[in-house]
DNA sequence: GAAAAGCATTGTCTTAGGACAACATTCAAC
DNA sequence: GTTGAATGTTGTCCTAAGACAATGCTTTTC
């Protein structure tokens, strides 16, 4: 499990062993199961996972009891309820496990005094949020305004893995449609 | 000019008068007129601007030539180009001043330098970013699956200055509905 | 301050997509 | 393997919102 996150940090910089250790020390492997639940609504998030195997979802859920997802994230890269834990505030999302996963948890004190100390754990941190943030700003432009057939050949085109990994009804949900459309525009197709 | 710079680096932080000088000293002031474009489709952005007075807009157009607005900054914030300055690659998103704006530029470099030299500096990057990202979370969780009238009821409670100081169609270009729609609705209050 | 350009409002018509429901299928758990 | 639950498909019906157009209202510019 580790030999993964050690890959991803090289992946970002230059490190020497030590490092890489003082890292991957901070870190404690966690396996789920299906549908475990890592962060629930109204928790503060505490920990931040890279995942090793498998796949986590983070979703809301909105006044009329719809879910809405707000990121997928596949092996080998990180999240957690971010908006939680950045603030420091009850979180809006959950955060569970789609299918068996394998992770690697660390603690958000560990993780800014990694931040803090290690440069490359910094870079590291530096490109997971300019890269969510991006991704978000993507997500907007594609998905407001965008027809519905559109938004199904956008993720076809640009994040493929979904459609062929995720329920249809998770990724319904995360192109903000009902799962009854979605499955009537794969007709179409 | 610099004052409500200077202001706004002593919000994030403590910092002396010898760190505020070397950061105020990397901008430049620059005065725009209404609809003035500081980054083309196109372009690459080389500049992080600073807002003293003044509002500016971040917009993409889509495949129909239609305009969808990813971002305002309004004074006493930081903009780019986002995604073409972190990534540096050809901007899709239009920056343009919706008003007469007193802003103050730095170059891309210079701020780097900055964000690696500049405790203080640095942390400012990371809330904007931070924010940033929140933010675009927050508007893919309000906006996909809302209701117009809904989603109309949002920005009145959450950016009601949007709505006195920007013009009709510019809102409803954020909130991804045309502007005959969005004007039915306020009808509809 | 007149002319022009850009905005905002309102109307009609049309359509994409939601709600709900019935049924089929897959998957997981025992 | 069998059973039950969750997911996926397809249908009908209906409504929110887009397209387009006509009109009125502001701003800007000369």
């Amino acid at each position: 499990m580790f030999t993964e996150l050690e890959g991803f940090i090289k992946s970002v910089d230059e490190v020497d062993k030590k490092t890489l250790d003082e890292i991957t020390n901070r870190f404690q492997p966690l396996r789920t199961v299906r549908n475990e639940m890592l962060c629930n609504i109204g928790q503060v998030c505490n920990h931040f996972y890279f995942i090793s195997k498998g796949c986590l979802r983070l979703y809301e859920i909105d006044d009329k009891g719809n879910e809405i997802t707000g990121y997928f994230a596949l092996e080998k890269s990180i999240i957690s309820a971010n908006t939680s834990f950045m603030l420091q505030k009850p979180s809006r999302d959950c955060l569970v496990s789609l299918e068996p996963s394998e992770l690697l948890a660390i603690k958000r004190k560990d993780f800014y005094e990694l931040v803090d100390t290690i440069p490359v754990f910094a870079k590291m941190y530096h490109q997971f949020i300019e890269f969510a943030f991006i991704h978000s700003q993507m997500r907007i432009y594609s998905f407001l305004g965008m027809e519905g057939i559109d938004k199904l050949k956008w993720v076809m085109e640009h994040e493929p893995k979904l459609l062929s990994r995720i329920s249809s009804k998770a990724v319904a949900s995360y192109l903000g449609m009902t799962n009854s459309t979605l499955s009537k525009l794969r007709a179409k197709l």
